[in-house]
DNA sequence: TAGGCCATCTGGTCCT
DNA sequence: AGGACCAGATGGCCTA
């Protein structure tokens, strides 16, 4: 990609200079003169150029303008199409060169914004990276189910959360949040067409799998899906029923796995959890490497911790905290 | 080979 | 007027 980024530059540079020439003041006789030995069709929309060059219009056109004869033809509408000189064919060459050159640096910061959005959603691997649209439902869930944390001030089980992170995600990707928070999918997923996880009771579950806005589901409270609208951050007092999520509330449900779960699915090594020692040292690998589904999935030896930003690290201690407080 | 994902180009529209 | 933003089109790469 660099190297095709260079190549584009330097053919940008290159048509600028061709242009300077071209358009410099002694050239633009040269293109009146052009005008007649090669026309050309400008493309769409470059109507307004070269009347301040004092470029005459086409004698055509300009009949085509008055329509006053009584033709019947019907007034051609929208801009005039004018015939390209060289020197015009150029300059519009460079100004969509341009043109491309900016947009390509307007997605490659949007591609940068998106890396560092993967560096914070709760599972990052270098070698398998989420796609873009993966990324942002993961970020959507996360968001939405740290701001049920701190709305109810309870922390969840990590089943329930991980079920939330994952709602509406592909099957990869479900896989990789899974090694990241160090749980088989089977245990908190169900299978296609299958009940409800019993870990879910109550009628707002709405499962895992298919991808749809709780908001719109009929007869459920609206969680934060959708928009961004204050009331839906902010969307429900205490004592009110819970949305969808309620399970992942539920202080009732004591989930087979509860170790402190840190945002980046870090655990802290040796941790115990009721007699249990979770061998949670610094790598992953607890669940065999491979999940999800048979004969494939994310190899969990694969998955970075992200540990590179000091807000992550403070992210990590809060999360922590979170789920140590309860 | 089909489908998913991606980068890039392009023309249109809106904004400053 | 020029730049930002957007969506459609296209082609490449990868994987099941």
């Amino acid at each position: 990609h660099n190297h095709l980024f260079m190549q584009q530059e330097k053919m940008t540079r290159s048509l600028q200079d061709e242009c300077e020439e071209v358009c410099s003041p002694d050239q633009d006789q040269d293109q009146d003169q052009d005008q007649d030995q090669e026309h050309m069709e400008e493309p769409r929309g470059e109507d307004e150029e070269g009347e301040e060059e004092g470029e005459e219009e086409d004698p055509e056109e300009e009949e085509e303008d008055e329509g006053e004869d009584g033709d019947e033809r019907p007034k051609r509408r929208g801009p005039k199409k004018k015939k390209m000189t060289k020197a015009r064919l150029q300059r519009f060459k460079i100004r969509r060169m341009k043109a491309n050159a900016r947009e390509r640096n307007r997605m490659h910061g949007l591609n940068d914004a998106l890396e560092s959005l993967r560096k914070v959603v709760p599972c990052y691997s270098k070698t398998q990276k989420l796609s873009k649209i993966e990324t942002l439902r993961l970020a959507k869930n996360y968001i939405w189910a740290l701001s049920e944390i701190l709305r109810s001030g309870k922390a969840p089980d990590l089943m329930s959360f991980v079920q939330a992170l994952c709602k509406g995600l592909s099957q990869p990707t479900t896989n990789l949040v899974a090694g990241c928070l160090q749980l088989n999918p089977r245990t908190f997923l169900p299978e296609q067409g299958s009940e409800l996880p019993h870990l879910a009771p109550g009628p707002a579950y709405t499962g895992a799998y298919s991808y749809q806005s709780p908001g719109l589901t009929p007869g459920l409270p609206s969680p934060p899906y959708g928009t961004m609208e204050p009331p839906h951050i902010f969307h429900q007092v205490k004592g009110q029923p819970y949305g969808p999520l309620e399970p992942f509330l539920d202080p009732g449900f004591d989930g087979p796995l509860s170790p402190p779960l840190s945002v980046n699915g870090n655990f802290p090594p040796s941790f115990k959890h009721e007699g249990t020692d979770y061998p949670y040292g610094g790598h992953y690998g607890a669940v065999g490497g491979t999940l999800y589904g048979p004969g494939g999935g994310a190899n969990t030896d694969t998955i970075m911790p992200f540990d590179g930003h000091p807000h992550e690290r403070i992210m990590n201690v809060q999360m922590n905290a979170i789920f140590h407080d309860s």
